[in-house]
DNA sequence: GAACTTTATGCAAACGTTTGCAATTATTTT
DNA sequence: AAAATAATTGCAAACGTTTGCATAAAGTTC
């Protein structure tokens, strides 16, 4: 469309001013006289210019980007399809997009080990924010330890020297589990991987329920998905018939895929097995028995990440947040 | 950590090389003995370098990003929490990085309506892929017309100047009509809105197929969600009871919300209706009975979008490009 | 109305790469 | 061994902003 692309000294000549002024016009340095930023403002959005950000940040030394981080564990294969993991990629977005600031979305596998360099040293981002602690914390840490501006969706029980926004895993394990037991149930079977920092804690509430009710535990280990679920289900049901009349799992697609072993071989949720899931994601709610699940809060997570990062980019510090979380009560588990 | 952040020309000192020659060896230029090349590369990874972006990007015009837009309806309940568009960004994100490019993501709200202006002209990034047509193609129109780097994943048989990955729905549509009437329904619904581009090829595929079988349409106008589904086929059911027996959804998650209302008025699914979504979404394989659904190849639409996006960064022409689609036939369809 | 403060603008030097061209060195040819 | 060619490397000029400092204009105070 146009032959030649503007450029800011281009918009001064037109303007019959320096670049200084135009520059400090456009991002609205009250240094300029209001007037003559408006109209430069105005100019600038007539010739339909804009910034270049390369010059602006290489100047600067300022990019106004985030980097986001999904951070699978590497060896599982819960993947980029966890609907959980996305939505709240998503909310962040939308907590970036508020404050002014974009999202870079990245993976381990482009960024690497070394996240301050690949992101900061090379101002790709000013910051990072980090979904999912995973099994190893090491990345994280050696990252912060750099001096990193950085943020991680995670449990924010977990000691570290970086801020940890999150549900309180425990409380909601906890809470998940006496809610079964008040339904009645006594074989409560937690499916999921301890190993999982934020699951390790959903764990650790579990017990603390069963053992408040001298109840035994009983954890099948499997991978943060729900045709693993369906599978460890099934073969416990194979293997030992239907020793358990209660499921706390770790996630709703877990969840959701043991409701299906269990629907499938005609076991009656509630009355013979009752379920709780986690994440409350939008199918919880459309599955039929519906499910019942501990709520996050990710909107407000988000927004909390978000506004800790900034705090950081800021020079203050921050802390761990806990958000509060919610029991919702469904049809899978009787009330 | 470094309390110093080293530059090109650091490095150089350090290596007794002019800055020429390590940027030229770091960027695997071959003009660079390959010896040197290789001594100065482990240079740079000893001393934890690496290149500022933003001064790369500044002089060579080339960011080495690419932004995502996820293109919503507005006035839609569709929203960031659709799971099938989300899987599709993260297959992207995939097929970018092995390219060595980055993913910058983005939605209607930071870029506003001047998508060129905004991405291009400012050098956030070099080109654009839009995820979703939406019901408006103005703002990808523009964009195309501005001469930008541009691919749309969407129903590839939509006239355009730009080039659109994705399946064939007029087939799908077909296909999953087929189905249903191969199974005996005579009395099918459409259960989405046929104003949305691929949404309506679904519809009019579905019209074809029950026009050879001499069936009579009926179509349940619905946002793209499952809350809208449910409602929608209770209204439905209230209404008029059940005066039909097959339901061609637009969407999995609009199935799966279909089903859920079937499933609470003890409807048999699929003896007294048989049900086929679009998308095969994970929940399509767990839900109870599961889905049939017609497979949608993201992985491979999104290579596709990617070497596109790079064929017209290297200046050559692009064309639409359908994917195959397969029916995936599950429980809640006879076989 | 001179001395001072306040307000508004301009000058010019960065920011850290990449790259055309020139210069040097090594290799081959005559 | 000189001349010609090929293989490496270095010089220095961009790329388009932002910003500390200097300057000019306007307003205030005595």
């Amino acid at each position: 469309m146009n032959n030649k692309q503007l450029k800011l000294a281009d918009l001064a000549k037109l303007a019959g001013v320096s670049t200084s002024t135009v520059s400090r016009a456009l991002n609205d340095n009250p240094l300029i006289k209001k007037e003559t930023r408006d109209k430069l403002k105005q100019l600038a959005k007539q010739h339909n210019f804009s910034l270049n950000t390369a010059a602006s940040r290489l100047r600067s030394q300022k990019t106004n980007v985030v980097a986001v981080i999904i951070n699978f564990d590497s060896g599982t294969e819960q993947s980029i399809n966890d609907p959980f993991l996305l939505k709240v990629v998503g909310e962040i977005n939308l907590a970036l997009n508020k404050q002014g600031l974009e999202l870079l979305l990245s993976n381990s596998f482009m960024a690497g080990d070394d996240w301050a360099n690949y992101f900061i040293n090379s101002r790709r981002a000013d910051g990072i924010i980090v979904v999912g602690q995973g099994k190893d914390p090491a990345n994280i840490e050696a990252a912060a330890n750099a001096g990193v501006p950085l943020v991680v969706w995670g449990d924010p029980k977990t000691p570290s020297n970086y801020p940890i926004v999150g549900s309180d895993n425990f409380v909601g394990g906890r809470l998940a589990t006496e809610h079964l037991l008040a339904g009645g149930a006594r074989n409560i079977v937690f499916l999921g991987d301890p190993g999982h920092a934020e699951i390790g804690e959903r764990y650790r509430g579990y017990l603390a329920a069963l053992n408040t009710a001298k109840a035994i535990p009983h954890v099948v280990s499997i991978d943060i998905t729900s045709g693993a679920a369906y599978q460890g289900i099934n073969q416990l049901l194979v293997a030992k018939g239907l020793c358990f009349d209660g499921i706390m799992a770790c996630s709703d697609m877990v969840a959701l895929g043991a409701m299906k072993a269990l629907k499938e071989r005609y076991i009656s949720i509630p009355n013979d097995v009752a379920l709780v899931g986690f994440d409350d994601i939008a199918m919880a709610d459309i599955s039929h028995p519906s499910l019942s699940s501990i709520k996050q809060n990710t909107q407000r997570a988000s927004v909390l990440l978000v506004d800790k990062l900034l705090a950081q980019l800021q020079g203050q510090a921050a802390e761990s947040q806990v958000i509060e979380i919610k029991l919702i009560n469904r049809q899978s588990s009787k009330g």
